[in-house]
DNA sequence: CGCATATTCAACCAAATGGTTGACGATTGC
DNA sequence: GCAATCGTCAACCATTTGGTTGAATATGCG
């Protein structure tokens, strides 16, 4: 509901964060290989990915010996909306929103690959 | 530029503030009326009024006594400008969403010029 | 099996956050 | 001028956050 919004906007709200999520744009990502440009401990690292997937932004995946990330689209939109139904509906009907998006117009996700 | 974006988000991350901005979606108002509805002090609303006010997603304007708090939709825009850069979610029409504010009447959604 | 690799966990720390209360500054009205 | 009203400031407190390090877990390899 309204409370995983808090999730969400923390965990945008932080630098590191955003580029994590700017990374894993282009490609699905080992935790090591995330870790890698920034100048922080892999454990580091490794608790804002804890705090990503939790606000559903991404997802995690164990794949052998390594942990795959890829973004959780969705938990982006939840935010999306929030911001551009803010004008609209006061604490409207989510589904009722993005049921919008999906029919109404503007939704491309075709560049997914 | 882009650490404005941590402002943003972090003051997007808390219920309290969200609500401020929803209130003040409907109208300009002083802070001890924004204060009311909240069961914690006025102090603790003018402290989340500077923290959205410093993020840019507020301003605000001494009229005599009473402070006025109006909605500044730029600060806004710059978080949804993000995401929109992100993803391919520019879910709908940012500039609707500021005629909404400027005329406070709902947008007819063919406004998306 | 035993070691290297990949990632998390746990303990810890400093700084930031969200709240409180009480005093203070600014403005208005009697 | 003095008191009431509006709002912020300052000090304080508990909790959370973002980072560290070192140990622990899970998997793959020779």
């Amino acid at each position: 509901m309204d409370r995983k919004l808090d999730a969400i906007f923390a965990a945008l709200a932080d630098p590191t964060r955003r580029a994590i999520l700017a990374m894993l744009l282009e490609d699905d990502m080992a935790v090591t290989d995330v870790a890698a440009p920034f100048s922080m401990s892999l454990a580091a690292i490794s608790k804002h990915l804890g705090i990503l997937a939790d606000a559903g932004l991404i997802a995690r995946e164990r794949r052998g010996r390594v942990i795959w990330c890829k973004l959780e689209p969705d938990g982006l939109r939840a935010a999306s909306v929030w911001m551009q139904g803010f004008g609209q509906m006061d604490v409207m009907d989510l589904d009722a929103f993005e049921a919008f998006l999906e029919t109404g117009d503007a939704q491309d996700d075709t560049g997914g690959d």
